[in-house]
DNA sequence: ATATCCGAAATCGTATACGATGAATGTGCG
DNA sequence: CGCACATTCATCGTATACGATTTCGGATAT
């Protein structure tokens, strides 16, 4: 069931392997990565996976401590709100950039998705949700002017390893909050609204999500959207 | 006159080393890293070198191709541009929520080094002009409501490898016009503007460093300013 | 002269080995 | 009973070794 690709060495499967237990949440946070566990369960040496963790390390997915061996990140509240702005304002603009390249088809794919994501209104399964929420995204995204900004957002979504995208869901109502903002999202390209006005929107809609989140677990506190 | 630092580990000086070189443009772009020079010159063995090899390959500073080695990034034209862009975006932001952080000291602090890089224009040199408009810049986000931006944008200076700065500033006119744009965002934070306005202002001023560039090297082509 | 093939050298990717370091456990003393 | 210390064990960090792959240069054929 080993799924390993031979077209890629050994340490690429390591880093591929690993990235996908953290995002599955098999390996949670604070999850310790005993080096030869590893090696042992992907049937290599230790060299690879180390250079694995390495480039997990730099990606900021994991921490070292030396001598003492590697673990998955602690993402504390702070850091996350922290990420989680940056999302709000790369996506924002990677919206924005990718609004005029969008066509009428693409439109009614989004919008589809997005129908998708009212009818699991009813019966709410927050990880279907979730899903469909980052295909949706994707579509928006997929004709972006700026593939850099592209690799940020996905870099960015690693690091918050989606952990806590369905708790977030589950916010009373933001579901609903949040599929009416993707139709605003969409209408405003369609109306070829101004690229600033679009952007404003994409941000502001990733901001609420966290906003809501901040606001429902630590009442009274709020990110203090950027107006932009 | 090896100042490597023993409390670090040899990969993690590898790491430090390997970045400055490539930094200080001593590895310029498609240099080859010869793992055995490069352990031989730092006196350790391949295995360190090769662990931080793959932590700048994450960066995204140097690529591997398999059985080949690796080798510094080239950041071909279109994806300085992308970079660009994604850092005015980041930096922007960063400007933003750093703005209402900024005492007058903090204020006076930038104004006094945006009046040092008025004073290097008669004598223009640009190595000296760069290195004060990034500390401009980074008294201004210092103070940032989200450290996480810095890093982002730290990680995307280092991926432009810094390289082609000091050539940006020799764009004709451009560098008057940059520091007119320093004073422009300093007055905006002191006279209480909008985050929004600050933020478009600090983004423009970094995309408008590219588009002279663009414009100037190749005449008639423009980045297309996102319009916020 | 150019192209093709072959062998040598260079370099990579990974396994194995081992000293070093930190954590866990046990032991003796207050 | 609890704490200081020694000992053992687990794990890390790195060196070395070696097969695998690519690159390079020269010989041969066209």
């Amino acid at each position: 069931m080993t799924d390993t690709r031979t077209d890629l060495s050994k340490s690429q499967n390591a880093y591929l392997w690993l990235k996908e237990r953290i995002a599955s949440q098999e390996f949670t946070p604070g999850y310790r990565l005993v080096l030869g566990s590893i090696a042992g369960e992907l049937d290599m040496s230790v060299v690879p996976v180390r250079e694995a963790i390495r480039q997990l390390e730099a990606e900021g997915l994991v921490t070292f401590e030396r001598n003492v061996g590697a673990r998955v990140s602690m993402v504390d509240d702070t850091q996350y709100r922290h990420s989680m702005q940056a999302l709000s304002i790369l996506e924002g603009a990677a919206t924005a950039l990718a609004a005029r390249q969008l066509t009428t088809d693409d439109i009614a794919i989004a919008r589809a998705i997005n129908g998708h994501m009212i009818e699991t209104l009813d019966h709410f399964d927050p990880r279907a949700f979730t899903t469909l929420n980052r295909e949706f995204h994707a579509v928006l995204f997929a004709k972006t002017a700026n593939p850099r900004l592209l690799e940020l957002v996905e870099s960015e979504w690693g690091r918050l390893g989606n952990l806590r995208d369905s708790t977030f869901s589950f916010v009373p109502g933001r579901a609903q909050e949040s599929v009416r903002e993707h139709e605003g999202i969409l209408s405003l390209i369609e109306t070829g609204a101004s690229l600033g006005d679009i952007e404003a929107a994409a941000r502001r809609h990733r901001s609420a999500t966290l906003d809501a989140y901040l606001t429902h677990e630590h009442p009274g506190e709020s990110l203090g959207l950027l107006t932009l």
